[in-house]
DNA sequence: GATGAATGAGTATTCATTCAT
DNA sequence: CATGAATGAATACTCATTCAT
């Protein structure tokens, strides 16, 4: 599932067992770092919320950045394929948008915890990783383009070609803004409320 | 200028001083960061990048997290500093719109990393610096929702009264993307470019 | 052949098998001490040296250490097989002395590596192990005795009695000196010349 | 005194404490690198035997490696300290030959353990430092030289030209030798029986 | 006999902060 | 007010050894 795990090297070799122990680690990771930020969690405080010795997760780890990546390339993971399990090419390109947008806004309101650790702690991750990460945000928005061009080869949706990529981000952070700008927005507007304003304007835009 | 500048305590008592102490470590500061990440960035090396040795530096400040504050803080008032400039309550609301924009999707492009810096660090302040900093934010996006208010009340604008707070955080939002999704928008937009459609896109929402 | 192999215990019974797997440990954890230390060298290293499981590893050793020690043993085994293939009883003593001289310093230059291992690692041997190789190198100094003895008796050497040792001694380290000054000595020597050279001095010295 | 001390960067500026500290330092690890060995001598024993904090010790080094060259680096300084009190340009070569001898088979007896380390740990050394310390050797070998050469020119000392390096070596090796089989030679000589019929022995071939 | 995953004490090093001068 | 030496808790990571399978 965790799409890029193998990319880290682990002194195990039981596949199996690497994938279930990097399950644990990515697990109990993933929470402490949302309440205390990657520089503030310690290695200790990982292993021990993991149910590992200290030793045993540098196993299947080589250093705590590879757990920021492992738990950064799961959240995508999830955003994925919690995002792919709402398109269908059965549709036109108008219904394909309006249901991928509805679905990437309702995961942005369940895992927004999770975005904004993407958002946060991105930048803490070595080059090389960071890269591999942000490419598969590009990769998430291309998913938004190419409904765009379905859209707009099927006539369902009108748009400049020029606007087509402009769009996507524009989808992409309108529904991930909701994470982190939730402590304003919610002053003001439920997340379905939300999403129905975004999700119109974003609509009418596309139809012209 | 660096309005909360007195919530810090100093061991200093003239007040002249510390104003330009503090000036010099923003300055310093405000460099490393962008460089290096907060976290990475040492007080020793903050000391001697603004010039001032380590003992020094402390009478003016508290505590690391005092820097990355005071830093914060500077940046939010150049933001606000700039954007007033192009305010004027003898335009339309439409008028004002435009340019304000313009301005805020202008200030993005030139000070692209102090915003990204503040995407990227706010969430390592204390909590209680934290919201003040937040606050900021939003006392920003108000100086959008005014405009939109004085607009729909002098009929250049058209937009429901629901929308409006939802709208200046549209505003903030799209022009602060600029800062943190260069990296994949530069790909296919310049910044006149991307400000043109998305300016073009924002007004034509608020006209109807 | 390494002597005192069996002063190790072993939790496998079989005494081939034990001669066998720890031949295969002590070359190649030889390799790494020469190349890396004996510090620096990790168990984990030299299992994968010698091909084989870390587990089965410690089957046939107690610790580290033991490692160590097997290579000192088994050092000091093949240079004094080498020294003891120049000897023969049927020479003169100053015949033999000439014989086991060139060879000591041929064996030298030959194995100036594992020597010199064996001048750098000595000391991190246990207490116990440590006094066992010093006694082994004690037993080679006292073959040059003998053979100075021998040569005392029948005439073709002449030389203090009380010299012999020291003279025995002297042989020894003028040999080990080129493992570890061959980064001065090959400046200005061969070993050849080095070799003439203090043979010469030595034997004129034997002789009166 | 510690020739090369300036070689390693100090946090401290102050160069009368960085020569005092360091003074401490190396007092307390030699001490601690004599009884235990470079390797099973933590940086927190060395900090605690030279009455430094840690944190205050590593204000004056870089590295553990770092207090290692500091030792080597006093010691070496030490031996020819000593060494050069016992030159002097007024006498022939061959009195020059036998106080330098003399003095330097003196003071192997009384800093066996000094020497003893420079054996055992100089191969810990990081490449750099280490070919420092083979340096520092080589000059006090070349002391011998020049004795040497004195003793040919002025006809006091008969030796083959082609020699004298190798002689120079020798008489160094053989004092050293006292430190590292000092467990084998004491059994049979005192240092001064030992060093008197070295230096005879040597004497001679220098004179014929 | 063979394996290799698990363990956790141990290590070098850093760095925000203080305080005597 | 300025300085910079002193501090030591905190941290990421290693590695010899064990033991269940």
């Amino acid at each position: 599932m965790t799409r890029d795990s193998n990319r880290i090297p682990s002194m195990v070799k039981n596949r199996k067992l690497v994938e279930e122990r990097r399950a644990q680690i990515i697990r109990g990771a993933q929470k402490l770092f949302m309440r205390k930020g990657f520089h503030k969690t310690t290695t200790r405080e990982i292993a021990r919320e993991c149910g590992l010795s200290i030793g045993t997760m540098y196993e299947y780890i080589q250093s705590k950045e590879d757990v920021l990546y492992l738990v950064c390339d799961h959240i995508h993971s999830e955003l994925e394929t919690r995002l792919k399990e709402a398109l269908s090419v059965t549709e036109t390109g108008r219904e394909s948008l309006n249901r991928a947008m509805a679905q990437h806004f309702k995961v942005m309101g369940e895992l927004s915890d999770w975005v904004l650790l993407i958002y946060q702690e991105t930048k803490s991750l070595p080059k090389k990783a960071r890269s591999v990460i942000l490419q598969r945000e590009k990769e998430v928005t291309a998913l938004f383009e190419e409904i765009l061009q379905r859209g707009i080869q099927d006539n369902t949706l009108r748009l400049d070609p020029s606007s087509v990529s402009l769009m996507a981000h524009n989808i992409m952070v309108l529904g991930e803004m909701w994470t982190f700008r939730r402590w304003a927005l919610a002053e003001h507007y439920t997340l379905e409320e939300y999403t129905r304003q975004q999700m119109a304007w974003l609509l009418r835009e596309c139809t012209n």
